[in-house]
DNA sequence: TAATTAATTGAACGATCATTTAATTAATGG
DNA sequence: CCATTAATTAAATGATCGTTCAATTAATTA
């Protein structure tokens, strides 16, 4: 009735993201009780408490979380600094390699925006931003260019991450098609789609 | 404390579905109760079992009945037998205007599917395979006749899909840019994607 | 207008919700 | 090994959840 042994906090912390995460994305965070977390983590509810002040804290944190290893991941990459249709490229593949193996993140991150307090959701949605302006200013450069055929960029970048996005509705491991097939098949109707 | 002066079963099962339909849009399933569909209809929580007899049903109700407005409204349609491009193109335009002035059915369509037990998971599922398989007929002629280059009409069908749906996520009336000229930026893209 | 049916209320049911707190025990550092 | 700190439990808080039901009144039908 009072600590365990074996206990360690680190270890704690890390079963409550993940059993939050896997929690979250398959009932949704308002069908989530705290009790169902603890449950799963195998702790009592209160010992959530030492570790997120609220339900919504392991919400926000898991969202920022997922946020910032998007765009670490595309800044530590190295880029290609050639024409637009390479940077294109490069960018839909980042996006289907990133995403296919975290449908989880992926999941919350687009689907829960609206369970965010006010205060985390400018957080959050500040974040999305920045990712969208990635793409926009490969496409602003092709356009400019006149590699691309695109009236607008920002309309074309909404098509296309909502398009790349997409392929974690559909898509199961093991299944008829590899990754690395499907990322050709995405590379090439991106690619067409702006004309290129 | 009983039946209330002017009050009418139509009326008030219509209201229950327009204000269901707006709470469950704004803040999800789960996160609506009984009571704030009263609250919204004007009545006590009770009433609502006159007309659903759980808050699922109601859920289900909804999804159902924009489901199949969806199909009645394509197959209601003059079909266009022209080429697999204009086919195409008609679709794209069917898609973006049937979805853009139904923000609220979408968002519940495509979100909640998690929130639904099985039997009526199975049944919305249904409707929505049928939808897709419209598309995917398109692209199916389109690549037998060698008008379209795409591999695979399958991951074709889902990738314009998530395309065209996506509107509804940053779309807002009254913005920078007419319906009309949204269609055509859309239309351009599918259509280019799809090799022609 | 009398009888019937439709619509709604108000109160209650037990269950579950997020969160708080004091007590308790294990791990850790000197 | 002893003092301190970290981790957890058990129990309780008041609020809210979906749902049921008997009583009541308005609209409708005959």
């Amino acid at each position: 009735m009072a600590r365990k042994s074996g206990s360690s906090g680190t270890l704690t912390a890390k079963a409550i993201r993940q059993q939050s995460l896997a929690l979250f994305a398959s009932h949704g965070f308002s069908a989530v009780s705290m009790r169902m977390i603890a449950d799963a983590v195998g702790v009592q509810p209160g010992a959530l408490y030492q570790y997120h002040p609220t339900k919504q804290n392991i919400l926000v944190d898991l969202m920022r979380s997922h946020m910032q290893g998007l765009l670490e991941t595309w800044n530590t990459q190295e880029i290609i600094n050639g024409a637009p249709e390479q940077a294109l490229e490069q960018f839909v593949r980042f996006h289907i390699s990133y995403h296919i193996t975290r449908p989880d993140e992926v999941f919350i991150s687009y689907m829960e925006l609206r369970s965010l307090e006010p205060e985390g959701f400018q957080e959050i949605e500040a974040l999305r931003k920045r990712y969208e302006q990635v793409l926009k200013a490969i496409l602003d450069e092709g356009i400019s260019r006149k590699v691309f055929v695109l009236e607008d960029a920002h309309v074309a970048a909404m098509a296309i991450l909502s398009m790349l996005t997409g392929v974690n509705t559909w898509f199961r491991s093991g299944g008829r098609l590899s990754q690395e097939k499907i990322e050709d098949m995405y590379v090439a109707m991106v690619l067409r789609s702006s004309g290129c």
